[in-house]
DNA sequence: TTGTACGCGTTATCAA
DNA sequence: TTGATAACGCGTACAA
């Protein structure tokens, strides 16, 4: 058995090859009867159409694409769960790939995926400036893009993430709530979100007229948990060897946070009595952390269903479209137990 | 500017389209001068080919599509490195598609591939009977099929997966390495590889004349987190009260793993020494967990790796292939401080 | 070395 | 209500 066309069924039950393209698009220029042969026929056969034909012919293929960093973390599997949300009543179908935090990897996908003819394209670039020209081009191409998450980039379009400034000031105002003077922000160094989180943090402390040490602000080199480990334990040593004492960690990210926590836990320092930890993260295992994690959450299904309506938006709207907006939507706080002072309970 | 085609490069370039074609794919038919002529113009605005015309024509895509249950876990994203790994040496693009743990959202997936025409599917399947109409079909029309993960389908086809078994036997073996007796099994209801779990903790026990107590056996609900957590709570809150308190659990995924040990803390039960945790897991977290998380941990990377390059080459010999293998990798146990019993330390 | 002509499977236009 | 035909963009015999 192989595949099975609409000409092979037009053979099959002697009619023409457009009564059953029609019949199966059930356009009312068919009679019911014949449709309903047809249909029978198709699905006793079971016949698939053939998109790739459909696409050609048509010029749009129904699909969209969605291109983030890497898939494996908890904020973009939620974004990914919004996305799918409203593909499916929109009948979209979804390519999901990974850059892998690659401008040349991501530059491959895009490429892979203009050529594949996708209708639009949710994309977390990289960095601030990768792959604009590629992007650019889908755009005059008449292929929307919508970004999220990583929503620095250049290119001038719909962007979706969250308010990290915000974020970052209120974690930091918590700490110091707690009675933190000498908080560490543990962060990455070429992170797109990174800077909006960095002035949150200083700002907190600017208004409670909390000096910056600069010795606190530690980025670490994102590219895999061993490098990440390796930056935060040598800061975390000689932070607790110098006079005074950091009291509380302000992680950037989700990495960098927890692994922070396990780093503590293995130098047997207290948290939170000893450290008070709180950073940015989505992860479901923060409740499982001991002590559980407090974290900065992002409305991940949320930015992902919120982009992906307005990527369907703008491909059904052909015209050309030279307004945009970039929505920052709240981030929540979750005060767990890493970042309560017992003192204070 | 909008897309451009072959056609538009001939008549730009007053040369036919087939030589435009030619050249583009390197044919030695065509001479230099022309050949780097069209590459130059092609490249001066941007041509990219276009796919679906020549997947239509060529009868291939040159994409393998890759299907996971979900894919915001440790093991699946490993698996998908793998993946990607030989992807891109072997030059196929991938589409990643989840079928969220429902046989309906499955079908559709493995339909939209279908009618999408890839070369090859690598699936974890829902369950061991999901789809195997679909996916047979697959197969007759000449598209190759290799499962992973959860490899007790019916599919007669190559298999990808870990020894089961033999790892659930190692885990409880450690644990009665260490003193305990009294072991829960927390396990999912509906999971492909529970049943092999099973049996290898309960041939540990065996081994170790240790009685099973049918109570130590507890199936979770694994349809969120929010089902885990109440049905674990229930389990724990119930063994604790009776005469003779478990003194370990034995968690059969990663989840279900990790949740109990944010319960038992939230229950204020120290971990190792009130009950001593270890289960299957690859969570990256693990280390970051307090106690650290012992694990029982498959080889994600090589799973896909593996898998993928078995798929490619059965991709290339087209020819029809009668005889199959399932192979089951090792897997690996994690010792950290979660299961040792301070008392042996 | 280059060009002509056909077909991949589908939809759309127009005629019957 | 149905059918013949052209076209989507590309690759490939075959002819020149």
């Amino acid at each position: 058995m192989t595949k099975i066309t609409i000409k092979d069924i037009s053979i099959a039950l002697q009619v023409s090859i457009s009564t059953v393209s029609k019949a199966l698009s059930d356009s009312h220029e068919i009679s019911e009867s014949t449709k309903s042969r047809i249909r029978d026929y198709a699905k006793a056969n079971n016949f698939s159409i053939n998109k790739v034909a459909q696409s050609l012919k048509l010029g749009r293929s129904n699909t969209i694409a969605v291109i983030a960093c890497a898939i494996n973390n908890d904020l973009v599997s939620q974004i990914l769960e919004g996305i799918q949300e409203v593909a499916i009543e929109s009948k979209y179908d979804i390519i999901i790939m990974q850059s892998m935090e690659d401008e040349s990897i991501e530059r491959s996908c895009i490429e892979v995926l203009k050529a594949r003819g996708i209708d639009g394209l949710l994309i977390s670039p990289v960095s601030e400036s990768s792959n604009i020209d590629m992007l650019l081009n889908l755009k005059l191409s008449k292929v929307p893009v919508v970004l999220f998450d990583r929503i620095n980039s250049q290119l001038n379009t719909y962007k979706y993430g969250v308010k990290n400034f915000d974020g970052a000031y209120q974690a930091t105002v918590h700490l110091i709530k707690q009675g933190c003077t000498n908080i560490l922000h543990i962060t990455g160094s070429q992170l797109g979100v990174a800077n909006e989180r960095l002035s949150g943090f200083l700002a907190a402390l600017q208004e409670y007229r909390i000096p910056f040490n600069p010795e606190n602000y530690i980025p670490c080199n994102l590219k895999n948990t061993n490098t990440i480990d390796a930056d935060i334990r040598k800061a975390l040593k000689k932070a607790f060897k110098s006079k005074n004492k950091p009291d509380a960690i302000f992680g950037a990210t989700d990495l960098i946070t927890i692994r922070s926590l396990g780093i503590l836990a293995d130098m047997n320092i207290n948290v939170p009595n000893d450290i008070a930890v709180i950073g940015f993260a989505n992860t479901k295992a923060a409740f499982a952390m001991n002590p559980s994690l407090s974290t900065i959450s992002q409305p991940g299904k949320q930015i992902g269903y919120l982009a992906m309506t307005q990527l369907v938006k703008m491909i059904k709207t052909k015209r050309e479209i030279d307004y945009f907006e970039t929505i920052e939507l709240d981030t929540s706080m979750h005060i767990r137990k890493s970042s309560l002072k017992e003192t204070r309970i």
